[in-house]
DNA sequence: CGATATTAGTAGCGAGTCGCTATTATTGCA
DNA sequence: TGCAATAATAGCGACTCGCTACTAATATCG
């Protein structure tokens, strides 16, 4: 039935995006490019493969190569071939990517008034939503480091007990592929 | 920055919306087609045309009309010439038109265990950030009919100030073009 | 009244996404 | 060692998207 509020949350969430997509073209981005970088810029060295961005943006291996690809050709990331297993590659958001990201800011105005009790408030909203959505689906959480079952911290040292390697402090707050909790 | 409220938030928005993309490709309907068929079948009789049903998805008439005739091929949509204004159509999503609506719900699961509280506090949390960002950037609100300064309402009687109309009791509650508040 | 905007809808271009189905390497496993 | 699984990519057809025209109908105004 339309006009429940399902309906009208699902119309409430696409009518934001497609508002922001609107401000990434003017970024020299189209809405996936913008959505892939976004998301190289705050996932971990071990999340940023082609199949890794697909799966976190529910998109195909195939759609995301060429994504990848543009951003390439524009600069905007990096191609960096595994040592371990030379099927894999690992993309960078480099300085100029980031550079477009910020270009393509759209709800900085729009939040601007809000508290940030407000802001936590609306983002925890979100991620439960979306959590439970990606649970429906059988999707991974994609969730950050910091909060994994993995995840082990003591004295000034970070670890991950999954991959079995040192953590850098910095990367204790980036997304991870394979973060459970 | 990467990682802030922000960004967060709008990385959010994005991956809900591209999750509910996922959903509308299995019920013969591409995110586009999704997002405008959703819209006719909640806009009121004024505001079923092509121009409108563009602005209401911050794209182009170019674009909106192409869509729409593809929906219109599938027969979701139904097309009608103003008798007034010869240029001007609109399009009427048919019954199966929402049916196929029905086939692509995605949050029914993940929105199931919400109190009604909870859905109005996100819908309203929603409502205001798209409010405020359809504001800065000088669009339309296209809210609801009954919630606009030219809505008269005495007895059972229902009437539109400025169209100068009497107004259907089911029409209160859908979305209108030339809706103020 | 008639010339001149303005508006509504559409066509067509080029780039690119998206869901497909292969295809090619490379790696893991029995 | 052979065979399945995996990572990335290529290519197809339908489609969106931002463009720039373009047609037809309606408004405006001297």
């Amino acid at each position: 039935m339309p006009g429940d509020s399902q309906t009208e949350i699902r119309q409430l969430l696409d009518r934001l995006c497609r508002l922001a997509a609107a401000e990434e073209w003017t970024a020299d981005l189209n809405p996936s490019q913008y959505a892939a970088l976004a998301y190289l810029a705050r996932a971990n060295r071990f999340s940023r493969a082609p199949s890794q961005v697909a799966e976190y943006l529910s998109s195909t291996r195939g759609t995301i190569s060429q994504t990848l690809k543009a951003l390439h050709r524009k600069g905007y990331v990096a191609e960096t071939r595994s040592q371990t297993d030379r099927r894999s590659i690992s993309y960078d958001a480099t300085r100029a990517g980031l550079d477009a990201l910020r270009k393509a800011a759209l709800f900085e105005k729009p939040l601007a008034g809000y508290s940030q009790r407000e802001l936590t408030d609306l983002s925890d909203s979100l991620k439960l939503l979306l959590q439970r959505a990606l649970h429906a689906r059988g999707n991974r959480p994609f969730g950050i480091c910091r909060e994994c079952i993995h995840h082990r911290h003591r004295k000034d040292e970070r670890y991950c007990a999954l991959l079995d390697v040192r953590l850098e402090e910095s990367e204790a707050g980036e997304i991870c592929y394979e973060q459970a909790s």
